[in-house]
DNA sequence: GTCTATAGACGGATAGAC
DNA sequence: GTCTATCCGTCTATAGAC
């Protein structure tokens, strides 16, 4: 996919790497942010332009038309997402390879929220721009890490679950507080997340996947071993 | 919000509700379809009006602009969304509350998709129509529910956990069946979801919450009590 | 009340000066 | 390589016939 674009760019300045890629990178990051907050549609070039401080021509002269440039912008979130998954391996212990997971999965969200949303939009309307990416790569991705965790429910490591579906939940739960921040601040009350927000909501998270999986989390020794007997006074 | 579009609607004609109502209908149907295949901006007023079957100014006649069109919409789903909260009562079972909760929103996905998928649109955009009653319509119910779960734990009846957070986990987890059903479709490489799946993909759903609460669900009792002496052969 | 025909605004893309 | 000025298509919205 990257390599369409770098065509594109070298058949035109193939010896002015070196501040090419700075202002590049300038319109990349504005078009993310842009993107982000109007979708494909509703993103301007006019407004891209304006936020990555170039004319409206030289988004065009470096990406030939608004389709390339959201393909661009889509490519280097992908790879960010890829870059994640390598933490669960058979060998690995469950508890410290989900939790490196689940915890990888949070910053991104932190840190680059609108990376997220972008692509949250992308699958909302159909993945028709990455649709083929998804089926091929992310899918032997999933499985390979799938087949994983269901050895370690078969070798008694975890309790038995969905892996497959588990890996949805786990990017649901995550990517919720980028994707959907602004419901996330509407109901806690706050403008923003600060980052206790984002400390406290890990945790959380954290929580849900171990506790799913049988594992024990922070805090919990005390009290798993009793589960409900209806009524403990109060 | 409601009342916005219906007065507007009630100004041009009173006395002809019959009629209008299955129109309004139809059209706000397609623009359910319309906006959640291609956004806001994405849309537009000439496609939504060919799928229901009327003129473009017809459109324009019932709803004044593509702005409260839009609103309609939202209006519609916010009214399905907040019809499910009821199950969630302080002196109801909470394995028995919590599974009829999930349920209804793994139903919601799998039936109005479209309605999760406008919504979802709205939020990862910022919620610039509809931030207003996020901070205040769901605040409170978010609140009040949550107390409930608070209570739960606070009488031992489920494991702590962060009420508001589990919310969020929730929503996510059953929406992403609608949302981001592009993206599920591809890695377990099928065209649509067919109902199984969807059955699947609801007692996966139910098994995290439940889990999480440190409730008994279906199959789990025989292995719930053996937690991970790391390697118990296999 | 309904629809056709059109006005008016906007945004993507590019020609051509520098 | 960079930018200004402009073209052309598309979309919302409405005027006015029926």
């Amino acid at each position: 996919m990257r390599a369409q674009t770098a065509t594109t760019a070298d058949d035109a300045g193939r010896l002015k790497g070196r501040i090419r890629r700075r202002q590049e990178g300038a319109m990349l990051k504005a078009a993310e942010k842009v993107f982000a907050r109007a979708g494909f549609q509703g993103a301007t070039m006019a407004e891209i332009a304006d936020l990555a401080g170039v004319p409206k021509a030289t988004l065009h002269y470096y990406f030939g038309s608004k389709e390339e440039l959201y393909r661009a912008v889509l490519d280097n979130i992908l790879t960010l997402w890829l870059a994640e998954t390598e933490s669960i391996t058979a060998d690995a212990d469950p508890a410290t390879a989900l939790t490196a997971y689940v915890r990888a999965k949070m910053r991104l969200s932190a840190r680059r929220p609108d990376a997220s949303r972008v692509f949250a939009n992308e699958i909302v309307h159909g993945a028709t721009h990455i649709g083929e990416y998804l089926r091929t790569e992310l899918r032997k991705t999933v499985e390979a890490r799938a087949a994983v965790i269901d050895q370690w429910a078969a070798e008694g490591r975890i309790l038995p679950v969905d892996a497959t579906h588990l890996f949805f939940t786990i990017w649901a739960a995550t990517q919720t507080y980028a994707d959907f921040e602004s419901q996330v601040c509407a109901v806690i009350g706050k403008p923003r997340l600060s980052a206790s927000d984002h400390e406290r909501a890990c945790a959380h998270v954290l929580t849900v996947v171990l506790r799913t999986c049988g594992l024990p989390c922070a805090g919990d020794h005390l009290r798993q071993v009793a589960p409900p007997p209806a009524n403990t006074t109060h």
